[in-house]
DNA sequence: CCGCATTAGTTGCAATTGCAACTATAATCC
DNA sequence: GGATTATAGTTGCAATTGCAACTAATGCGG
């Protein structure tokens, strides 16, 4: 038997959307602060990063795809790279519209450099739970994520 | 035997933080644009409604603590509440620099049509997981949130 | 009581973001 | 093959946000 469906009260403590967008806004700025302390970079040019250290010659419309941000977002990180020195950017020969984007070496050094202070953090956030608890914990948050996604706009309560 | 450490490379798509951040950024998109398109609220200005719709009396520091965002935030979003005539501030007789808070008639008639609709958005979006794995990772966001807290800013991998 | 530090809330300003318009190149379709 | 449409990326502008400075009221030490 189903529960019923239209409580006419909501408290905003037990509310996951509010909960999830608490916890992301708490994590993303510790990091953010780190990042931007210790090496002068925004989330989103550390994501940028992130990528590119993996997977050397995306275009931007990769990029974008693959860290969630907009194509804007994207440019604007890669500005500042480039200014750093950080990212290398060339046109494809195939198609001049397009960018192939690269780390530099220095952009590799401050990916090396990164990498170990983002994994500590996680860690010491993921150490709150049991090794189990933290598998399981990814694995739903993998499933609300494409639920998310299916989801789009929040619609009528047709109830 | 524990993990190593320190591995040199770190997949976005498998860091909690990141996935945090893009599930959060998703499901409040959604929701804050059922909000505006339909009552021409702020996700800000829900959280207000939200908390004065069970506490009402509150002050705008009160507020501020039970809607985790800062006074800057709170003030701007009660600023268009009034002024839209959904929210009702008097000074406190006993410290006039206090602001006292209620929703007026047509605030809560705003937060009882808004519940049904987030509600059924949570509900949806939940409905991707099993009432077991949503106990669950309701006790896992908890814990990671008070986690967090703790943790405050990240700190160097002392490892 | 009278200064001095504290607290509540607002305002101004600078940085960030998001969206639409724009430029340049490429692909498509008579 | 020339006009049309689509795509990659940038830029400009307006809205949002975050922080520090500010005003007003209170509390407190002497």
């Amino acid at each position: 038997m189903p529960a019923p469906a239209n409580p006419r009260s909501l408290s905003l403590e037990h509310f996951i959307p509010y909960r999830l967008s608490v916890l992301a806004n708490t994590v993303s700025s510790a990091l953010a602060g780190a990042y931007a302390r210790r090496f002068g970079l925004t989330i989103p040019q550390w994501r940028v990063i992130a990528v590119l250290a993996r997977v050397p010659g995306l275009s931007a419309a990769d990029v974008a795809e693959r860290t969630a941000m907009d194509k804007v977002a994207v440019s604007r990180a890669v500005m500042g790279l480039t200014r750093a020195g950080r990212v290398s950017r060339t046109l494809a020969a195939s198609d001049k519209r397009r960018s192939v984007l690269s780390l530099t070496a220095r952009g590799q050094a401050v990916y090396r450099r990164i990498v170990p202070l983002a994994l500590a953090y996680e860690r010491r956030l993921l150490a709150e739970l049991s090794p189990a608890e933290q598998s399981q914990f990814e694995k739903l948050l993998l499933r609300l994520q494409k639920r998310s996604w299916q989801l789009g706009p929040a619609r009528d309560a047709r109830v």
